[in-house]
DNA sequence: CTGTATCCCAGCGGATACTG
DNA sequence: CAGTATCCGCTGGGATACAG
């Protein structure tokens, strides 16, 4: 059938269910940045904003959700907060991206490279990211450790043996 | 400083404020896959769930918002109905995935690749992907037009001319 | 099997006012 | 400048029951 060249290989169709919270890492990374305003406080972190009033601001969140979010992302290990001081003020602190934020780049590109493509209004894409090195344009890619560049179908998706045995535990337990 | 070498380089953290609603491509995109059931619902499509009840139950989700989240889908362009019909079956409709849906491979890879390598538990993580061709774990990269991997600090952010024209233009408006 | 309708709750996020 | 506190509306999403 046709649609098969447009999924995943492996036996994840064919699963009874399916632990969603739990147990998909797409879902757990979610549980911490998948709000609008995480998405947009890290967006700035990106763009080179450090401190609290910069980042709600052009964040386009109020002070109170970017509190309670940068509060958050802080405790996920995302941002951490160092003092710096201005010449004659006294010591704040300002929200610096961990590498833990800044290994998310690929998702924020993807998403902005996604919306980019479908979402642009006539004037087109409102920001341009491109290599510093030599002008040419950012995209987001998925390889295999090999270096090819590889396709949603032409990927297969395993289960962990853990899980799978963990997986036939409980499917036997819910048997008995 | 140091931190500088950890954000983008371009003029984006002078700016005063951001429409980012509007002006933002991955604000956009979040619009339309930023809940958690969307991007579930588009993770089974990955794995191969094409029928109704299929992507709620492993997408873990209610019938309800099964529904209604593949209606937006469908209208927004990332899943389309299809008809298919089982032998002796009287005829269905199953849900496929667009090239507009299969586009957002890398960045799911993304958060997935994140997802395990920051919140894993002990038992490592609950699904990997290789490529089918040569059997090596998938990764998402931010490479150049050119073909560079590309870090977060090796990148520039341009707004694009007729946007900073605008933005210049409502500039000296506020300020009349 | 493929949904729809209704009720309900929790969380996100805006607005506003206030504090060190 | 860097938040906190309070109030309130909207929406996501679960549960349950119902329908073609």
């Amino acid at each position: 059938m046709a649609t098969d060249s447009m999924t995943l290989k492996g036996s994840l169709a064919d699963r009874d269910s399916w632990d969603a919270t739990d147990e998909c890492s797409i879902a757990r990374a979610l549980d911490v940045v998948g709000t609008h305003s995480a998405m947009m406080l890290i967006r700035e972190g990106y763009y080179g904003s450090h401190r609290f009033d910069d980042l709600a601001r052009r964040a386009g969140i109020t002070e109170a959700i970017a509190a309670k979010r940068l509060r958050e992302l802080v405790d996920a290990g995302l941002f951490c907060k160092r003092p710096y001081r201005e010449p004659g003020q006294r010591t704040r602190d300002e929200y610096v991206l961990t590498e833990r934020g800044r290994d998310l780049f690929p998702a924020l590109v993807s998403l902005m490279s996604w919306g980019d493509r479908y979402l642009s209004d006539r004037q087109g894409p409102p920001i341009q990211l491109i290599h510093s090195g030599c002008g040419a344009p950012l995209q987001a890619s998925v390889r295999c450790a090999a270096g090819h560049e590889v396709a949603m179908y032409e990927a297969t998706a395993e289960i962990s043996p853990q899980r799978r045995a963990r997986s036939e535990t409980r499917k036997s337990l819910s048997r008995g």
